[in-house]
DNA sequence: TGGCAGAATAATGTGCACATTCCGATTTTG
DNA sequence: CAAAATCGGAATGTGCACATTATTCTGCCA
């Protein structure tokens, strides 16, 4: 005899953490859209009023968008779009490299057939993409193929810690540059990558990345953002912290 | 009504985030020192009696802790320390030896006369606490030995990375075993580090270090903490808020 | 006219009171 | 007697009002 009695409520998840959760987009997606450039002030009450939130969820928001790197937070003085050195780019990408080419080589010494269909799945998805010329489409599916590797090889630390790796580094040329997406990534970069990682040949997979990761830091650093406030009011025009489709 | 007061001109550096870090740093070191077994609930009214401030102190403290790892969060419910799985941990190992190996490797590459001068007075203090049977300096110093490699590096993230890394390695057998911190690493393997380093020997290095985590992780698998409640006032005996020598 | 001092204003930081939710004990009923 | 429903207390979540600090504006003086 089975106990359906237990009333486990799965998850309830409840609107203060949708809310939260809501205004933490709406201003991370206002970075990603290039709407807030470097050393742009985040005032709490404007963000209240544009948000229509209070002022506390916005703070809370601010609090862990500062914690997670996104924004800079001086004392008593406010929140601010952060200007990313050059050099820190250099720096995220090294770390990236470090990562990334043991990663691969790890992929190239244990993955299974599910990974390889996975890999072949999301080359195959980012052909389509440069092929029906959708350049939003394609810019998201290049990030999310270096989280796909770290997720391939089934830690889910390694894929937490690449994933925050990866939006810094993005985060550069989405504040600096935004109207450069189409160039980002060359995918073509990536379908040679899994075709070494298929074949299991570990040392071209790793000199691969190294130099896919090389040519992009080297496309970033080739590109210096012209310094230029902006209104919160047009930066956050069309998006809001309620749920949208 | 006016404030005749001084204006001041320097930093006042407000109890603002003195207060805070002071708060962090006090859960942080109750959870260090092994006094707060994992599965403890942190309530928020207790520690704000036990440490002296205000709730919403505490809150913001909790908030931080959360956000970097080192409590675990259910909305509605509290705030718990973690129960890491060995699962986890051995992630987190896997993870710093990606990074690791690459940093050896590194060293080995493009060390400096003055990089290797602070390797080689690091060993030295390592193996002075060993003569001198100090454990809770030798403990300090495995944990530093890590975080000078990166920082060797020259790469801010990457420091910073790896010193989070090392804090949630190290938070495991701070929960579950605070009373067998002697035994922690073996110094004699950081000095065999050190000499592949100085030798600029890559392979050799890399492969020490490699056994040196693999060894580490081993270790602390091998020891299963036995889940057990602990009063709040207990745990925090000695530890304040306010600065202490 | 330019620069400095002081006040007005706005933004950030903090504590408090209240609403909501959860846990536990007691009671009631089949 | 056992299981379930209910009610009370406590903890978490949230908005608000106030204190503190920074910024800007204005007027005065060299």
């Amino acid at each position: 005899m089975v106990q359906p009695r237990k009333k486990v409520k799965a998850r309830p998840l409840k609107g203060d953490v949708a809310i939260d959760k809501a205004v933490y987009d709406a201003i991370r997606r206002a970075m990603l859209m290039g709407r807030l450039l470097p050393g742009t002030k985040l005032r709490e009450p404007a963000l209240s009023r544009v948000l229509k939130v209070s002022r506390e969820r916005v703070r809370k928001a601010l609090h862990r968008l500062v914690h997670e790197g996104w924004l800079e937070a001086v004392p008593n003085r406010g929140t601010f779009v952060p200007a990313l050195t050059i050099e820190e780019v250099r720096e995220i990408y090294d770390v990236r490299t470090m990562l990334e080419t043991a990663i691969v080589q790890r992929l190239c010494a244990e993955h299974d057939l599910p990974a390889a269909q996975r890999l072949k799945a999301h080359v195959s998805e980012e052909r389509q993409a440069v092929r029906s010329d959708d350049r939003g489409r394609l810019f998201g599916l290049s990030g999310e193929f270096h989280i796909l590797l770290a997720e391939l090889c089934g830690n889910e630390q390694l894929s937490r810690l690449l994933r925050g790796l990866l939006t810094r580094s993005t985060m550069h040329f989405s504040l600096s540059a935004p109207e450069r997406f189409h160039n980002c990534a060359g995918p073509h970069d990536h379908a040679d990558i899994v075709k070494a990682i298929l074949a299991r040949d570990a040392k071209k997979a790793a000199k691969l990345m190294l130099d896919h990761l090389l040519g992009l830091v080297e496309w970033q650093s080739a590109w210096q953002p012209p310094p230029n406030p902006v209104a919160l009011e047009e930066a956050f025009r069309g998006i809001s912290a309620k749920r949208q489709a």
